[in-house]
DNA sequence: AAGATATATGCCGATATAGGAATATGAAGC
DNA sequence: GCTTCATATTCCTATATCGGCATATATCTT
């Protein structure tokens, strides 16, 4: 079985460095393919399928402006990292609580010596 | 040029669905893989070679415990993961500042009738 | 020492991939 | 209609992948 296709979700979608390049800049605003070609210099094709993928994964937009298109981010669809990253905030979190267990107890310690 | 490693970052590593639920039971607490297999019922080796790849990029470590192998997430790892996603937010609370400004028109226009 | 248990590694096959080059589609202007 | 500009698609090749199965390594038990 191969890997996972780059738009089976946005995880596969962003493990791509070049997919991550172009969210970037389209997160300063919106912008034409040429742009982002010049931007990055990647090539037209290149980009060009970087953004069919972003977009089968919902987190680019394109309107047509004349014989251009514009691209613009859709960041709504980064929430399904956002919730997997949460839990482990919630981690690092009892991480830290532990540790200022074991400084408060290390302190309490010290004062009785 | 096929697809990056898998243990080229923290990226591609997350980007494979048996690893995010490795690291999801591992959030619980440490675990042997004896018990990552029998919660995810996935094969041994399967686990183990996903194991070795979040090993690989540091997102989990292991300690040895006789003939078991326990391992440990290491959140701080996630660290790039949310320094890029916190651009997104930003380009969020954007939008919702001018969707609040653009609500903030309408409520001034109908005011005005 | 021999067997049992726990984990890691090696080999194999099928497949999606990323990039390059060429070409197709589509809109604008003359 | 033809040409030019902007973007999308197709064809190609090399490669890393994930999973299964078998096996190696390491530790514990008796």
């Amino acid at each position: 079985m191969p890997r996972a296709a780059a738009t089976a979700d946005v995880f596969n979608a962003i493990a791509e460095p070049s997919r991550r390049a172009i969210l970037d800049v389209l997160a300063g605003g919106e912008m034409a393919v040429g742009e982002i070609v010049d931007d990055l210099s990647l090539s037209q094709p290149q980009v060009s399928k970087h953004l069919r993928v972003l977009s089968e994964v919902g987190l680019v937009r394109s309107r047509a402006d004349g014989r251009r298109r514009i691209y613009s981010v859709e960041p709504t669809r980064l929430h399904p990292m956002h919730e997997w990253l949460a839990k482990y905030e919630h981690v690092l979190n009892a991480r830290m609580d532990r540790m200022g267990d074991y400084l408060i107890e290390l302190q309490r310690q010290g004062e009785q010596q």
